[in-house]
DNA sequence: CATAACATGTAATGAGTTACATGATTAA
DNA sequence: TTAATCATGTAACTCATTACATGTTATG
């Protein structure tokens, strides 16, 4: 459950609106963290209601823009939260269901799914390659631009294994010598 | 939502009990689509309810093994699925909140829980490397041993790609040189 | 002033988890 | 015969998504 942490430190960053957050709340969060608008909107609330968030107008200003900003329990409540332990979450993907399935029931035909999936981690694996070279000239320059950049490291990182995986997963699926 | 095809994929390889499902329902299965026993059994009433699989007993048999099989409808319905499409699941891991609001709030002392992640990581891969020698001596034997194979690499990858992040990471972390 | 774009919100649904309830079988 | 274990199931709750509803501001 960390929604309500990625808002507290995007809000700690720079006070923003709901839409602001929606829209991929910021360039580093939303690549690992997104959330729809709805969902954003009801986080904040609770924020608010817990006394970790503040904005100028009052509840129910719908079509207003609101601005939030982090109050010093929200920061308090960050600061406490990062260091907690939580489980390493498992591979969990459909992909990997489609092809212990299709070990079974014989090939359907799964090649153009995996070529599909190839071409958009290539192309994520651009876009973030994009990004390090626009806003990381100097990634060694102070500690918060060190993380930000080891972030995104992990990013580049997920996506060269992906593509590691697919390019492996097509040599296998097509491979005459099989089956 | 592939639990149900996961499910109906575990019984047509064989005719399982709703138990023998949900203790991680194959030694395959489990590590990449893992889920609770009142999953399990909520979604074999579904499928059941659909026509995909059937069972000797009746409804409502607590404490009665019933033994699931796939039908041929169940087969039809899994070989339809196996090649749609669906997006990519993003990186969506707390972990990368955590980095990110500590680039922002300051050291909280993090590497404690990078560590421990690391350990988690090098434990999973050292299984997965145990499974590869013990069930897989001939990884080209025919093509569903194959693709099983090739489904246990995507698990090697993967833990392989944490291992190398986290020690990223925790240099980072610890270079007395940032902050 | 009409309409497009901006901005916030509710309702319904489904997936997944935690806690609990119940019955059958086996072993001390 | 009591306790542990096996086995199946219900209830309540949270998280996330989809669809929809409503009001405000900018622009032609």
């Amino acid at each position: 459950m960390s929604l309500p942490h990625a808002l507290l430190a995007a809000l700690l960053e720079r006070p923003r609106s709901g839409l602001a957050l929606a829209r991929q709340f910021d360039k580093s969060f939303g690549h690992f963290w997104s959330a729809s608008h709805q969902q954003i909107y009801r986080e904040l609330s609770r924020l608010e209601a817990d006394g970790l968030i503040a904005s100028e107008a009052e509840a129910d200003a719908r079509g207003r823009k609101r601005t939030w900003r982090a109050l010093a329990a929200g920061r308090d409540e960050l600061r406490a939260w990062i260091p907690r332990d939580d489980p390493a979450p498992s591979l969990r993907d459909t992909l990997m269901v489609r092809l212990r399935a299709e070990a079974i029931v014989g090939p359907t035909g799964l090649e153009a799914t995996l070529r599909a999936r190839l071409k958009s981690h290539e192309d994520k694996l651009a876009l973030y390659q994009g990004i390090e070279a626009r806003d990381f000239p100097d990634p060694r320059k102070d500690r918060a631009t060190a993380v930000q950049h080891l972030v995104l490291r992990a990013g580049l990182r997920h996506e060269t294994y992906w593509i590691g995986f697919l390019t492996d997963a097509l040599t296998v699926l097509c491979d005459p010598g099989l089956g």
